[in-house]
RNA sequence: GGCCCCGUGGUGUAGCGGUUUUAACAUACUGGCCUGUCAAGCCAGAGAUCGCCGGUUCGAAUCCGGUCGGGGUCGCCA
């Protein structure tokens, strides 16, 4: 019994791994003495030891240059015969990627002969002695030149991908990144607690990873899509703080931002409501941000909007702040219009919505094309633009003849001026309109107000514009299953003293519950946790999950409620979608260092993998043919 | 599960209005020359039956169908 052991004094548990010992000594690499990109002037007349790879090797005959790499950088070897005629004659056997070691002194570099394009360029390695460590194949791919190659290659050999400088600077980033949370959250008495990965399939949510269990034939651990539930029960068991830098996985179609296997910064708190965790994400990023990333702007506070009002204004619950281009619900202004595309969609209970382009209304008409059918990719029926020609002017005088639009002969002067007045239109812009059902419509404006920042090149590639959306709906009706489901996830806590309305009007309930967005990228989200089972049974009652359901589902949770679960409430940050944020890398396989293709295959260990007759009936399991 | 795009020497591309294409170019690779380059340079050489299968045709890298692989996207991702 852990209690009866008189366990060892720590030092206080808030300092533990606060600091670092003074003492500790630069790892001593016994190969090397120094780094190839430490090496500088002041090194200069040193004899130094450097090992790496063979970055690029230029053969004068006579004399020959190494550019010898290592994960600190890259440097200039010179090979001279008159000097070392040994490590010449070794020199000329050299090829790409073979690994050496040098000794030799550091020399300055003959005047004219400095590479600016090196921070170790004004001085060389003069070779004295060589030692050949390992020979190469020749490389599949280029690792001493960025150009684009196929990247199931790249996967395939990332091994080599991951020798170029540029995947070695996204792994230092991330280790950065990850070390920063840690630290920050040490300082402030955080418990980094470990949970299971092989634990037990949940219903709600993503497809789940299945492992099958050897001793129990016929059932299956799971793989956490998260670890939800669990830091829930760290908090019923006292741990107050806790974070995790946590893998999770979700068995669903990966996108260019999003994999089957992803790590978060999971962090869960008790006694707090939503303003002490804002605060805490807020201090979080930008003091993260402001250490790391001095360059970066940003905006703080960071501004907070709600749900409602993202939606109303962005079209999205997730906007790209860097830039204006605001959304107006036109519906009122073409209600009763001729345009029937208006009419009928108003109608049939949709809506007429857009957004204003500054100064656009000379766009081309074959790129207006484009974005017609951009928008249908993204689920609209149609776009409809209407620019105000002009260089400027009052709205008030405008005029028929102004008016460019494929829906022009339908649409008169009045209604073109409230349009215009409503989305923030002016004469020399150009104004975008979708109709259609709320959910299509928001989806493709959010996508066609993205890709007009972009084409128009709004967004401050140094901007981070953090902002917190906030009051989230509790459930939304979901017509496929006839029943509410939980827009976060259903452990989210109803604003309080809105309980009673989970019985009468489910809609409005507002939760605790809020999403860190940056540059239009959801970078973290969290919630207030519902605490008392009465009102968590109730949420899944309302979700169609009978009684007997929820205890087989949810049990080990509700019981754990009622032993005096403290109120709590945490966040979780999506760590891959926040390095594409900070190092502006569109595909999220390249801030991970072992990513899985789109298909969900790891080209370099080519899983998944046929697993052995003997292996499946150990596990009880036969396969089919489909 | 749907839709879109891509697949040509090691790599990246061109060729795709059907037959002088003997598949081109750059780079990498191999050999030679060369003492200050840094994407070194110069000379020579080797290397792809055009993802795979089938069809149309006198003739297919090229057109058609299927399939496999990759990317993107919708569904999905509490």
């Amino acid at each position: 019994m852990i209690h009866t052991l008189d366990l060892p004094e720590c030092v206080h548990f808030h300092n533990c791994g606060a600091n670092r010992s003074k003492t500790l000594e630069r790892l001593v690499q016994v190969l090397k003495t120094k780094g190839c990109g430490e090496i500088n002037n002041s090194h200069i007349g040193n004899n130094e030891t450097l090992a790496g790879w063979v970055h690029r090797r230029r053969d004068h005959g006579n004399l020959i240059f190494v550019d010898l790499r290592d994960r600190s950088g890259i440097i200039q070897v010179v090979f001279n015969p008159d000097l070392s005629p040994q490590s010449h004659k070794i020199s000329q056997q050299l090829r790409n990627e073979w690994v050496i070691q040098v000794t030799g002194t550091v020399n300055p570099r003959p005047d004219g002969t400095q590479n600016a394009d090196l921070t170790t360029g004004t001085v060389e390695l003069v070779s004295e002695q060589i030692k050949v460590l390992n020979t190469s194949k020749t490389p599949p791919f280029y690792i001493n030149e960025d150009s684009e190659i196929d990247e199931f290659i790249r996967l395939k050999y990332r091994y080599l991908d991951l020798r170029k400088q540029n995947m070695k600077k996204i792994l230092s980033i991330r280790h950065q990144v990850v070390k920063f949370m840690r630290d920050f959250l040490d300082q402030r008495e955080f418990l980094d607690v470990e949970t299971p990965i092989l634990i037990k399939s949940t219903p709600e949510g993503a497809r789940d990873y299945l492992v099958p269990s050897r001793l129990y034939p016929g059932k299956f651990y799971a793989l956490p899509q998260s670890p939800q539930q669990l830091k829930q029960l760290l908090m019923v068991g006292g741990i107050e703080k806790y974070f995790q830098i946590a893998r999770c996985f979700r068995d669903e179609d990966p996108r260019a931002d999003r994999v089957v296997e992803l790590t978060q910064l999971d962090v869960e708190m008790s006694f707090v409501d939503e303003e002490d965790i804002l605060a805490l994400i807020e201090e979080l990023y930008s003091s993260l941000v402001k250490t790391l990333f001095p360059n970066k702007k940003l905006m703080t506070p960071f501004p907070r909007m709600s749900y409602k009002d993202a939606m109303d204004t962005y079209s999205t619950d997730k906007p790209d702040l860097r830039f204006e281009l605001k959304m107006s619900d036109v519906s009122k202004s073409v209600t009763n219009s001729e345009f029937k595309v208006f009419s009928s969609t108003i109608a049939k209970g949709g809506i007429v919505k857009g957004f204003s382009a500054p100064r656009c209304a000379g766009y081309p008409r074959r790129q207006l094309d484009d974005l017609v059918e951009f928008v249908k990719t993204k689920g609209a029926n149609g776009l409809i633009w209407i620019a105000l020609a002009g260089e400027s002017g009052d709205l008030d005088n405008l005029t028929v003849e102004q008016i460019k639009s494929p829906a022009s002969k339908f649409l008169s002067v009045e209604t073109v001026k409230n349009i215009a007045a409503s989305t923030g239109g002016g004469i020399g812009d150009l104004i975008f309109l979708i109709a259609g059902d709320d959910k299509s419509t928001n989806l493709a404006l959010e996508a066609l107000r993205n890709e007009m920042g972009r084409r128009l090149d709004l967004a401050d590639p140094d901007m981070l514009a953090f902002a917190f959306v906030t009051d989230f709906p509790l459930l939304e009706w979901e017509d496929d299953s006839n029943s509410w489901t939980a827009m976060h996830h259903p452990f989210s806590s109803p604003k309080d003293g809105t309980e009673h309305m989970l019985n009468t009007s489910p809609e409005s309930v507002i939760a605790k519950q809020y999403d860190l967005v940056c540059n239009g990228v959801e970078t973290a989200g969290g919630s207030i946790r519902i605490h008392q089972r009465n009102i968590q049974e109730k949420v899944f009652e309302l979700m169609g999950h009978s009684k007997e359901g929820i205890q087989e589902q949810f049990g080990q949770l509700l019981d754990a409620l009622e032993y005096g679960a403290p109120p709590h409430g945490g966040f979780a940050g999506g760590i891959e979608r926040l390095l594409m944020v900070l190092t502006g890398i569109n595909n999220i396989r390249d801030v991970i260092a072992f990513p899985k293709t789109q298909t969900g295959v790891d080209p370099l260990f080519q899983a998944p993998g046929i697993a052995s007759e003997g292996q499946l009936k150990e596990l009880h399991l036969k396969t089919t043919e489909e």
